[in-house]
RNA sequence: GGGCGCGUAGCUCAAUUGGCAGAGCAACUGACUCUUAAUCAGUAGGUUGUAGGUUCGAUUCCUACCGCGCCCA
């Protein structure tokens, strides 16, 4: 029988073995002179002559990955950090005990290999060694070594054997990181002060969507996972931390897709003295930089497609322009600017939009500006490929935004796109208490009309509005988006290194057991 | 939540019209002191996601459920 947990036994007797020659089963460290990668960058370049005449003595560690056995003599490929490099073990190299070790050995475990570099006869740089150490047993075989790990729920279920195998799923994660430290940098280079707020939240505030609850036992108190931090950023403003950023994570109970994860990280940014514009310039530099950091370039594939982040490339348009702009043929007529203004004209464009074709929600009863919102993303978000500013957002569904002077129905805001995706929002910040009373009761009245998303009252932030809040230009930043946009990631699962699945039934009692 | 698709050995995949469930890698035994998807000889490994149904006979057809994916809401 070769179950998998036949296996796992014949192995433990392997490593029962291993100690019995005297090696510990789990030692504690190996003082390895280089890493992997170093030796390949350091030593690529020399010939075989060089290597001879210098005799380099290495001690390397790294996971086997390959073995390839002849009689008294074998190969193996080592890999750390994502690289590997082969080493070459001679019984009459490694001695008699040595070689009881070196048989031992299988795929997936971890070793320390101590010798001298030189090329094989097919010129490969190779570790010539003379002495193995044991560092730890794989005891459950890994995935196919031609293959890889392919199957999809597998990789997520089992990330650390995706990351294993699949190199260029260790990139995607080495990227992301690469994209945080640059947008904490780039932030941090501006004068913005890093902050943690609370994860858990008496009131859900901050964005419209729907909460997870959780409770706290010994006060007795229901609280949410917070949607976003940006109530509690502000009242920092009004503390007097006038730059303040925060990238951590935000929850939001909805459905999952390719664009969408219960749990995702969100970069917040506050800035005082400024306004939309101000923080926009903000954002758009630290992205243009952030592309640079991640990628080496301004330009990124996706799909079929190529994004040029470049500053030149970036188009500005209103939301009501990008509308006209996006005018699908099939509905007829561009609709005219006045068309917004009013709620039958806004029907009637509603109605010739269903016409072409395209599915779009409406509620009658719902407010002009949410119905124009709607429109928006029905004929417009799906051609933002490249990266597009869109700007002055209707009131209705930007309680926490600063209204335009001259139309109090728009507010001071604007979201970046890409990829067909949103990507970032930021606005002028409403620090008017009495003003941002109103909103939230205009955001009342939408949830008794069965809009569960609306922003709820919270007094204790009007409170600390009417403490004074300076002016400021605030933003959020989709973390995860951009890291999928850098990495022509198209879904939004394969830059989260554990995202949420069904727990597995393994069983069908278990399974019984659910209903 | 709805529609469509997928689920076969540890991994990657086959299986003709419903007719003995197979291969490669991994594993085990043996040979081999420059191989690299090493090679050669042999061995073992399966409740075909789960539970039912139709049938002489089900991986294959039907129903429900579980999980995953894609599209829609």
């Amino acid at each position: 029988m070769a179950l998998d947990e036949d296996i796992y036994e014949i192995r433990r007797e392997k490593l029962k073995k291993i100690e019995a020659l005297g090696h510990p089963a789990y030692p504690r460290k190996y003082n390895y002179s280089h890493t992997v990668p170093q030796i390949l960058a350091e030593y690529s370049g020399q010939t075989a002559e060089e290597l001879e005449s210098a005799r380099v003595t290495v001690r390397v560690a790294g996971r086997i990955m390959t073995i390839r056995l002849m009689g008294k003599a074998g190969f193996a490929h080592l890999q750390q950090d994502g690289q590997r490099l082969q080493i070459y073990v001679k019984k009459d190299a490694i001695g008699d005990a040595g070689y009881e070790l070196w048989k031992l050995l299988d795929l997936g475990d971890h070793i320390g290999v101590r010798g001298y570099l030189f090329r094989t006869r097919t010129g490969e740089l190779s570790i010539h060694a003379e002495e193995l150490t044991f560092l730890a047993k794989d005891l459950l075989p890994l995935p196919e070594k031609f293959h890889g790990l392919t199957d999809v729920e597998l990789r997520y279920r089992q990330r650390y054997l995706d990351l294993v195998m699949n190199a260029e799923v260790r990139e995607v994660f080495l990227k992301r990181s690469k994209l945080v430290q640059s947008l904490r940098r780039y932030f941090d280079g501006q004068g913005f002060m890093e902050v943690e707020t609370p994860m858990m939240h008496p009131i859900a505030g901050g964005a419209v969507a729907r909460p997870f609850k959780t409770h706290h036992n010994t006060l007795d108190m229901d609280l949410f996972l917070r949607i976003a931090p940006e109530l509690y950023l502000k009242r920092l403003t009004v503390g007097g931390f006038d730059r303040v950023y925060e990238i951590n994570r935000n929850f939001r109970n909805e459905g999952l897709g390719w664009k969408w994860n219960p749990e995702f990280t969100m970069l917040e940014a506050y800035q005082a003295y400024t306004d939309y514009l101000g923080i926009l310039d903000t954002t758009q530099s630290a992205i243009e930089q952030a592309v640079k950091n991640v990628t080496g370039g301004t330009k990124t594939k996706w799909g079929e497609h190529e994004i040029d982040w470049s500053h030149a490339n970036w188009r500005r348009m209103t939301m009501r322009e990008a509308i006209l702009h996006f005018w699908p043929e099939k509905a007829g007529a561009k609709p005219e600017r006045s068309d917004f203004a009013a709620h039958e004209s806004v029907k009637a464009l509603v109605g010739r939009v269903r016409g072409a074709g395209i599915s779009l929600k409406y509620d009658a009863a719902e407010p002009v500006g949410k119905t124009i919102a709607n429109i928006f993303e029905a004929v417009a978000e799906e051609h933002l490929m490249q990266p597009t500013i869109i700007y002055e957002f209707p009131t209705v569904i930007s309680p926490l935004s600063k209204q335009k002077p001259d139309e109090p129905d728009w507010t001071e805001r604007w979201e970046i796109f890409a990829g067909q995706m949103e990507i970032a929002n930021g606005f002028s910040e409403l620090n008017d208490p009495e003003d941002q009373r109103q909103r939230f009761e205009g955001q009342l009245k939408e949830r008794e009309r069965g809009d569960d998303e609306a922003h709820q009252m919270d007094e204790n932030y009007i409170n600390a509005l009417s403490y004074g809040m300076p002016p400021a230009g605030g933003v959020g930043v989709g973390v995860d988006r951009l890291a999928m946009l850098f990495t022509d990631s198209h879904t939004i699962r394969d830059v989260i290194l554990f995202p949420l699945l069904r727990p597995e039934k393994t069983s069908p009692a278990e399974a019984e057991e659910e209903k």
